[in-house]
RNA sequence: GGGCCGCUAGCUCAAUGGUAGAGCAAGAGACUUUUAAUCUCUAGGUUGCAGGUUCGAGCCCUGCGCGGCUCACCA
């Protein structure tokens, strides 16, 4: 650490010679009197630079020809760009709404804030504030004739390459700021997301739904199929789980009377990383009482659209050069169906695990032996089914084995009202008539005990708390969960999650301490 | 976790096993309307890390780290 000045600075390493000039500069500042990092602006700020480019055009139409009136501005905003070439200079700043011209000339700045301050002391990546009214220079572009500038937020590291921009994924991820700063089209995908979730929430919000929160620290973990990342509660001295699904707790509010209710939020699954698997990713699930299956179908194909409709103004997307219609209705076909068409296998032909995986060796297929029925099924879907189904489809009617909380169909008591949907190849939720029936709840949990073998690590104790949820009544509903960064994907045409979460997850460069512990 | 590919200046990229380079960014200078401004000059590197082979390694070999793709598991 310095031991120099109290003007020396704040960060403790050297990175490059580029260090050196910009904190000299943040000296030089600071001698002739200048904050690098002012409290406030010298003047408020009057105009975004869009609302700068739309008054001066405004301007113009009005003046028919006549140089426009040119209203004094004050802008500001990172100053992307520079120009200079003798007693002028060209600069582009650039705010959240765009970006705007910034033209500084010495005879109307003066020799500090033009030679010194413009000229020299200011870096790309510093924020500043100009003030000046519109003009079009020469070759047409609208700019900010510069009367005044402030320095608003020195810049110590240098920008990304100013054409090129930066490129580098790990580079991107792990410094997310720059990424957004420098590459526009970023920003809109999450901008997009915004608008796509804000949508889903108008939809379920003008159907009677109930927005609610339940707890992501749970001491049992249910509602899915998945491993968990395990916590601890000092004082209490409790061993608790974050969430894998919100579905336990959503249900027991159907018990306590609410009939529509939905959560968006985190859910955690500790497992692999992939294209699409994020440790941490957004869910949406909702309950709806007194409808089964084929009302959630409905609804899903209908929010969908309407999310398609308030993002693009229609409900065909192009994701990767396809287009998907997502107009209801759906296709729609049981999950046997499916599996005949793409897999050529009737499952249904094959009533124990070992028969149907002798099958699929047959097919070329390698299943785990170790494995059951159920599962066997689920490869199936994923390996030939999966791929194939672009246009949004939904696949229904679940062997029972791999869906505890559904109902079972009553005239086959093997297979469970449950659908999944697919768009663009990928699975992007699952939805059930849920079971509500205390006692076959309580069966097919303790079932599960012995399906799901001991070292399964899927395997999910039993939630008494939720059957005695379940005992006091709940009504029959139809329950749905989607992966919110899938739809994200869909709807910003990206081909990995990591692009539509803006801090994806990404091992620590420093583990010395995960080494040692 | 397995397999494959990658890691060179702040950024984007070059470099038959033989003196590590360019453009942008940066510094000095010229230039009173530029648009990736232009022109002259300068500085910038433990080639991801550690070993090995070799007279000589950015390049070949081994191990490790990080990332990407892919397989397995899941949503």
């Amino acid at each position: 650490m310095s031991g120099g000045a109290s003007t020396e600075p704040f960060m403790s390493e050297d990175r490059s010679p580029l260090d050196h000039v910009r904190r000299a500069k943040i000296e030089q500042l600071r001698a002739a009197g200048i904050d690098p990092y002012p409290p406030r602006l010298d003047f408020p700020r009057t105009h975004t630079t869009a609302e700068a480019l739309a008054e001066f055009e405004a301007a113009e139409a009005a003046a028919a020809g006549d140089p426009p009136t040119t209203p004094e501005v004050v802008v500001v905003g990172r100053m992307m760009s520079r120009r200079i070439m003798g007693k002028v200079g060209f600069a582009h700043i650039e705010d959240g709404s765009g970006r705007l011209q910034i033209f500084a000339r010495q005879e109307l700045l003066g020799p500090f804030l033009y030679d010194e301050l413009f000229k020299k002391l200011l870096d790309l990546g510093d924020f500043v504030l100009a003030r000046g009214p519109l003009v079009r220079t020469r070759t047409g572009e609208i700019s900010c004739e510069a009367r005044h500038i402030q320095l608003l937020a020195k810049s110590l590291e240098p920008m990304p390459d100013k054409w090129h921009g930066v490129k580098d994924v790990e580079t991107r991820y792990r410094r997310r700021y720059v990424d957004l700063m420098v590459n526009p089209e970023v920003r809109r995908v999450f901008e997009t997301r915004a608008r796509m979730v804000q949508a889903i929430r108008e939809y379920l919000d003008s159907n009677g739904f109930l927005e609610v929160e339940t707890p992501v620290l749970q001491p049992i973990y249910g509602g899915a199929a998945a491993r968990p990342f395990t916590t601890y509660h000092n004082q209490l001295k409790q061993e608790l789980y974050l969430r894998i699904s919100f579905e336990l707790y959503l249900k027991r509010l159907l018990v306590g009377g609410y009939e529509r209710v939905y959560e968006i939020g985190r859910d955690f699954r500790n497992e692999g990383v992939s294209f699409k698997h994020n440790p941490e990713f957004t869910q949406l699930e909702w309950y709806e009482a007194y409808t089964d299956y084929h009302g959630v179908m409905k609804r899903v194909e209908e929010m969908l659209a309407y999310v398609a409709q308030r993002l693009t103004g229609g409900t065909r997307i192009t994701y990767q050069g396809q287009v998907i219609d997502l107009a209801p209705p759906w296709r729609r076909v049981t999950l046997r169906d499916a599996i005949i068409q793409y897999a050529g296998i009737d499952y249904a032909q094959y009533p124990t695990a070992e028969a149907l995986a002798e099958a699929m060796r047959a097919r070329g297929h390698q299943p785990e032996t170790t494995t059951n029925r159920g599962k066997l099924i689920d490869s199936l879907l994923g390996t030939y089914v999966e791929p194939n189904l672009i246009q949004p489809t939904f696949v229904l009617d679940y062997p029972i084995e791999i869906s505890p909380l559904a109902k079972k169909k009553a005239d086959d008591p093997t297979t469970v009202e449950r659908f999944e949907y697919f768009i663009a190849g990928m699975e992007m939720g699952n939805a059930f008539t849920e079971l509500n029936d205390p006692l076959d709840q309580r069966a097919r949990m303790e079932w599960m005990q012995e399906i799901y073998g001991a070292g399964d690590e899927e395997r999910h104790p039993v939630d008494e708390d939720y059957l005695l949820a379940m005992s006091y009544g709940m009504p029959p509903n139809g329950g749905f969960g989607t992966g919110i960064d899938r739809l994200a994907m869909l709807f910003t045409d990206n081909t990995t999650i990591r692009d539509v979460l803006l801090f994806p997850h990404l091992r620590s460069l420093d583990r010395k301490e995960d080494e040692e512990a």
